[in-house]
RNA sequence: CGGUAAAAACAGCUUGUCGCUUCCCGCUUGCGGGAUGAGGAAAGUCCGGGCAACACAGGGUGCCGUACUACCUAACGGGUAGGAAAUCCAAUAUAAUGUUGGGUUUACAGCUAGUGCCACAGAAAACAAACCGCCCCAAGCAAUUGGGGUAAGGGUGAAAAGGCGGUGUAAGAGACCACCGUUCUGUUAGCAAUAACAGAAGCAUGGUAAACCUUACGGGUUGCAAGGCCAAAUAGGUUACGAGGUGUAACUUCGGUUGCACAAAACACUACCCGUGUUUUCGUAAUGGGUAGGCUGCUAGAUUCCGUUUGCGAAAACGGAGCCAGAUAAAUGACAGGUAUACCCUGCAAGGGGUGAAACAGAACCCGGCUUAUCGUUUUUACACUUUA
RNA sequence: GGUCUCGUAGUUCAAUGGAUAGAAUAGAUGUUUCCUAAACAUUUGAUACAGGUUCGAUUCCUGUCGAGACUA
């Protein structure tokens, strides 16, 4: 049975982590409408092998209302489908930070949403398996 | 019945599954159980206050803000009531201005304290002046020319020196008169703004203070990223105590000692001046800044709801009941179903079927206002119109 | 969160409250050239939005909207 918490210790909240993130980060997974940004670190103490950061683009979405709706949304997304992720890195025992950035340029539906998600999730992971060529 | 305007209230409810924040309880210490969780504007940050830190001898000048009157309030540039003005509608009267009733709006102190500005046009844009005119006198056959009076009419302009009618006159003119307007004085009413009445002044008192300014009143500065606490390492820092700078003269054991005179700079009150206070350099002792993180400030309050009384009202007093968010890369959600309203289709109607929250929008120290955004629903008041009796 | 500043042609800047809102550059058209560039001539194009004060507003006042700066 899996668990679909989502706690604090889930979340990326350290500032150096986070420039750390958007500056090395090189590792991009794209699959409409989202965009994924993500890097491994060393950190074998965390409980949770991953943390995670959710952005949308004020550019796109100027109502702070639509935006926070979105964030839940995503959230929300990650939170039902995340044990997939944990599967994989706890089998190869790394640990990562990863951007999830919402590059829509309208809001979506539960249901025009839910293929782009189950997408992505194949792809993150196809792409943890292969090695990191640089 | 519908329409317009203003004001007020609401702006979903509910079931299940899985989650998030804070608090409480339990233990197997990361899980289980329970409680709790966003608005009328949480927004803009436009005003005002609480709270906090720093500063709190004083005087003058300056700066900023406000501006009919009374009241409400912790306070306000907010609100309530009243007055005045502007404008619209209706009725009514007139030569014209008006009068009465109702609606809406008002940054409504003072250009009669002083200064400035009023483009173009126009004779003249403010201690007056005269282009076309009107009238008188003189010259001339006449056209016209010269001198004087005048400001009614024309013309210019956004604005032309009270309005209209009469008397008067060579023509005219508040030169004089009636009515209206304006200003001043007095009486009465009113807490007051002001109003009514009476009298006086012929009125050179054009407009502009959202031009400078004057008058009256108010304003210490900075904002919870304020401020306080914790903690490993190390120096400029901070605090306390002690000595003290420059010039000159005398004495001298050439180390200094004594007398006299004088500061300068920086900072604070403070934007400037006066004034006041502190510091400057050295030594000793104590303490330990900032950065990154955590805790606190942090939510019980000019509090919410109900009732009674007082007041035209804003509001106040008293009594009873209640506790109601506290996040920090920032919780308050997602999915599935039901449903009042609303919307769409159909129907003369009753009804039937479908969609099924969909407006503006998300607390960040806390309150009182203002402004702005807003799908709709309900209630009250006012106005005009239509239909029926 | 808090404190401030600024909005004028496509762009960079002007304009004391006075009317056709100016200059450079960019764009368009023409002349010149075998063609282009340069040069010359002509022309298009703007006061962020909404109210108010004033005879008259880019300018003064108020409110919105947008952009930017500072602050740990």
């Amino acid at each position: 049975m899996h668990t679909y918490t989502f706690k604090k210790s889930e979340r990326l909240c350290s500032t150096i982590h986070i420039n750390k993130l958007f500056q090395k980060g090189n590792r991009v997974v794209t699959q409409f409408p989202f965009r994924v940004l993500w890097l491994e670190v060393n950190e074998p103490l965390w409980v949770y092998p991953a943390q995670v950061l959710i952005t949308v683009s004020k550019r796109n979405f100027k109502s702070g209302v639509v935006r926070n709706r979105i964030k839940r949304q995503i959230r929300e997304f990650y939170r039902l489908n995340k044990h997939l992720l944990y599967q994989v890195l706890q089998n190869r025992n790394q640990q990562i930070i990863l951007a999830i950035n919402y590059i829509g340029k309208s809001k979506m539906n539960h249901e025009e949403l839910k293929p782009a998600v189950d997408k992505l999730f194949q792809k993150c992971i196809q792409q943890l398996q292969t090695p990191d060529k640089l």
